[in-house]
DNA sequence: GTAGCGTAGTTGAGAGCTTGACTATTCCGC
DNA sequence: GCGGAATAGTCAAGCTCTCAACTACGCTAC
């Protein structure tokens, strides 16, 4: 960012002034941005190339998979994913046409849908986790101290209890 | 995820089994990539909704307002953007149609152009990184203690370190 | 029961991204 | 110089996401 410089007098501080980052600040902000961008964006190339499998469609297979007897309704699973309700639906009939998931509509609501983990789709993701953590392991915790561990877990739980505090408490 | 439990015999272990994360280490990533997630897009909501700007091409307008006299090489802006050439591309496109930003033959190579920001984007970049930045304070420095600062951008640098050696070199 | 409202989920149109092919230009070795 | 390899950038096709309707069902009050 170029400069931008606060025009208000010492005396009185201007309260509507936004607040730029200061040279430290906007070191940590980019640092994260771009190593955020960069792993997440590397973990998704990897398993979508050795897998087929999107990491957005592996965390739909993951959340299913951890769910009782493998099903979820439609929105709680898109909360689950941190989805939008219309993506969802859209990447639920694209995991049902390749028969890793199906729908099925709820005993107790007529309006709602339970998307259900197939077998086939177990075992698609059976062999994509394999693939998935292992790419996890060399970007991230290979490449971390203990306590750096300790200080994302940290950094993550603080920023999720501020962005989202219901996800926070569904944390394993 | 479900279990998985490697099933090599205690003398022997196995090289090639995956090496699964324990509970803290599942902990620390989920919290990791839900608040990451969650952040980039509540910065990206925010800013698209107030000044129709995506935070994809703020990114763009950044870079250039900070390059000598405003215009860079579109391979060199697509790296500093951690954008592939044909998505830069496309941008820049988009970013001309609004008068943002112009093309013109870069003069050392015949190859190459180079994306020039205009007057307009740059008042359009004056206008719309007040917000940005409230946005970038609110969920995120307003959020975090100094020592927490200092811990994500050590974070940070150590994964950029790995990801990508040239850009940590880049970072103000 | 039925009108009205809220909720669950889907759909279609349009925007943006990715992949891979393509053009134009430069660089390099002879 | 000149032919072949490498580089810069663009473009078309297909996929995914967003936004804004839209359908269908449930809940409540009368």
């Amino acid at each position: 960012m170029t400069a931008h410089v606060s025009h208000a007098p010492a005396g009185a501080p201007d309260l509507t002034a936004p607040r730029w980052l200061d040279a430290e600040e906007q070191r940590a902000w980019r640092a994260w941005l771009f190593s955020a961008q960069l792993l997440m964006d590397r973990l998704d190339r990897e398993l979508t190339h050795a897998t087929g499998i999107s990491h957005a469609y592996y965390e739909i297979l993951v959340a299913l998979s951890e769910a009782p007897e493998r099903m979820m309704r439609m929105s709680e699973l898109a909360d689950r994913c941190l989805s939008s309700r219309s993506r969802l639906s859209h990447a639920v009939s694209r995991l049902e046409e390749r028969g890793w998931v199906r729908r099925q509509v709820c005993p107790e609501d007529g309006r709602g849908q339970l998307a259900v983990l197939t077998e086939e789709g177990f075992a698609a993701l059976d062999g994509a986790a394999p693939v998935h953590v292992e790419s996890v392991r060399t970007h991230l915790f290979d490449q971390l101290t203990p306590d750096q561990v300790e200080n994302m877990r940290d950094l993550g739980e603080t920023l999720l209890g501020h962005l989202d505090p219901a996800t926070v408490r569904t944390l394993p």
